[in-house]
DNA sequence: ACCATCCGTGGACGCCATCGACCTCAACCT
DNA sequence: AGGTTGAGGTCGATGGCGTCCACGGATGGT
């Protein structure tokens, strides 16, 4: 992970169509040496994937809620998270520091399906209360933080 | 926006790196088809970018905050919003129902950093008060969710 | 029935991805 | 010091891809 790692990086999280050849020209390298880079920072899992970052309300996902969630005190974790992982619309889950062991984004089409999600999730087992915040409006999301400050 | 418009976004967002060629093969048409389909999703706003999905730890981003803030009363939320926008750890922010006005996701590099961070949340004009939660583990993030069932 | 429009296909051409051969340099061993 | 090794680069070649263009078939309005 050298400067030129980071400042590939960086571009991909900018635009991850970029060619090769792009990339070699913007980090001063060939399209080969380009190539191989990408492909190691890949295999050695610094790149996970690349994602088309789509506008939700357009594939009809025009609801975001945060949702806390307590575990009950002799929950099994695991089996929490492997059903929590069984519903789609959970978007992503941290383990969260605190009394509210989870902290789900959930992204659903409308109010009731909002509902829907929440009595399944009271209703799992090892899960003893929810707390639900809707998102109002996204300001922005995963806006990707630049990581190589010289870039060349 | 029909089934095959689905498919492409369906399939972009789980490899944004397909070439249009592997695209028209998984979708069933020529590929100057899915790229004229492409570029009208692309200009539409269905498609607002592509992003390389990057492991946060490899790039010195390992500690993980999540942070509820509370507006002054005679607060400008577009103040607020504006200095929330000049502050690049924060990756996501919404806009919330509740008493936090905000919900911000925050990625730093140690815990000194977070500090910093929320000293100068707290002292941005506007907030009246911040409410941090450390996410211990991300067991997943900004999963895609199926948006097209039938994918013939 | 006619025409315009939309959306697709097929062909052509230049650029790109990707492989292999070779080069350079630094580290290390003897 | 000199030789060896390995990592990581360039260059050149080739097959596939991106992208432009001309053309064709369905659809809907008049």
């Amino acid at each position: 992970m050298d400067a030129i790692d980071l400042n590939l990086v960086d571009l991909l999280r900018n635009n991850a169509r970029l060619s090769y050849a792009e990339l070699a020209r913007q980090v001063g390298l060939s399209a080969p040496a380009v190539h191989e880079r990408v492909g190691k920072l890949e295999t050695s899992g610094v790149l996970r994937g690349y994602r088309a970052d789509v506008e939700p309300e357009a594939v009809g996902l025009g609801v975001t809620a945060l949702i806390g969630i307590v575990e009950d005190s002799g929950a099994d974790t695991d089996d929490v998270l492997a059903a929590f992982r069984n519903m789609p619309e959970i978007e992503s889950c941290y383990f969260m520091a605190g009394v509210e062991s989870f902290l789900l984004k959930a992204r659903v089409g409308t109010i009731a399906e909002l509902e829907q999600l929440i009595v399944r999730l009271n209703r799992t087992p090892g899960v003893a209360s929810t707390r639900t915040s809707i998102a109002l409006s996204t300001k922005w999301e995963n806006r990707p933080q630049p990581v190589s400050p010289p870039a060349a």
